[in-house]
DNA sequence: CGAAGCGTTGACGCGGATCAAAGGCAGTGG
DNA sequence: CCACTGCCTTTGATCCGCGTCAACGCTTCG
């Protein structure tokens, strides 16, 4: 079977040190670990340092261990959008092409896994299970970015903080708190915002009781579902 | 071989009838066609009419022969985000879960074909190269949707018009005549916009001399280079 | 000819960007 | 242990691009 229903492979939430509800499926095949575990090389990022540039060969695939890692492009003017914050467990990298059509680099300390494509090819060619694996990695990937073009197209900035913070939390795990591993500037640019705004949005939500901030890290979500019904 | 180069797939323009430079991986499978053949079955829209909607049972692919389709997503107080239009040739519908996370609609009278999920499962699992390209689909839909994401989180909306109407061109193809089978409602949703901004955008493009406006669907882009240069 | 939709244009207001400056906070050296 | 330094974050003042509201024009169709 190789378009199923993958379970409960939701779309919603950034996956995040704490999110326990939705899982990027990760390469961990029953019965293959071993043929995993010999191809895969664990690397260390320190924060902000570059894993691949857009353009560059793309020739190895990524699976995030700890930290963050942000992916995103640059406009020759300096603009940047960040399309997504991949987690533990969250996979990055996969290309058809020849090389990489958006850019990665640690948004925070971070240790990640590699895969060399062609060892990953090779082994895919006979075992239905990754090949799944990695196909529902990239329709999360897709799904996410789906999700996040609406909050850029159609959503204010209190929304967007919103959605961002709640999807943070795992949305219906217990835990509210978070501790942020991204810089203002990450969070400004995956929600096209500027630093300025998302500052001024935290403080709003803040004296609004949504939320506690300890610190610029550490958020706590005091009225989750006062969030919610903020984001239409 | 599961995850080779595949050639010149570019991840820049939508799909559109003149779109000669990026077709999207359709299903041409060498020897295959005749499987294909026979479970496609060949379906007609009218414009606005509804394909699927979020939230249905994900039972069919589809692929479009004529005419162009919008997949968009709805916040419950009615804004509308489109996140790609489908062009002829091009693949949508396709899900891991259950359901379709994402509305289709018909942006403009339109052919399609409709495959049978079960029955793509089944030709795929034995057929390499129509796997392949499903993947291939989907990794293009991916990227277009990366790069539409920058210009909602990062453009203004000059920016944003000139790129969505060189994409239409084609980019380098030499039809610099384009006719927008969309109406100004849909090209807001994608780009964010309202109408008015769009309407003005477009007014404002023709006064300096960027565009030729025909009527509201008709468009020559009588400097494509300085359009270009209007994007970053 | 009249009515209904879609697109264009104008006037005005607001949300978020920009510009500027003043706190935290961590790392470094005395 | 504290002062210094540089970076990140917050806050304030102002500006401007785009949204909103409103009216009008064009096209299509009965």
């Amino acid at each position: 079977m190789l378009i199923p229903n993958a379970g409960g492979v939701s779309a919603a939430a950034i996956a995040t040190p704490n999110d326990s509800e939705t899982p990027n499926p990760g390469f961990d095949v029953d019965g293959h670990r071993g043929d995993l575990r010999a191809i895969g090389r664990s690397r260390h990022f320190l924060r902000n340092r570059q894993i691949y540039s857009e353009g560059d060969d793309a020739d190895c695939v990524f699976k995030v261990e700890s930290g963050v890692v942000r992916t995103y492009k640059l406009l020759r003017d300096g603009r940047r959008q960040i399309n997504a914050f991949h987690g533990p467990g969250s996979v990055f990298g996969l290309e058809i092409g020849k090389v990489y059509g958006i850019s990665a680099a640690a948004a925070s300390d971070c240790a990640v896994t590699s895969y060399g494509r062609r060892n990953l090819e090779a082994l895919a060619a006979y075992n239905d299970q990754l090949l799944l694996q990695l196909f529902s990695s990239v329709m999360l990937s897709l799904a996410r970015e789906q999700e996040h073009s609406v909050s850029l197209g159609r959503r204010s900035a209190t929304e967007k903080l919103a959605i961002f913070l709640l999807s943070c939390a795992g949305q219906s795990a217990g835990g509210r708190d978070i501790l942020l591993e991204m810089s203002r500037k990450d969070i400004a640019d995956y929600l096209g915002l500027t630093i300025e705004t998302v500052s001024r949005t935290f403080s709003d939500l803040e004296h609004r009781a949504f939320i506690e901030l300890h610190g610029a890290r550490r958020v706590r979500l005091t009225d989750i579902t006062g969030l919610r019904d903020l984001c239409a």
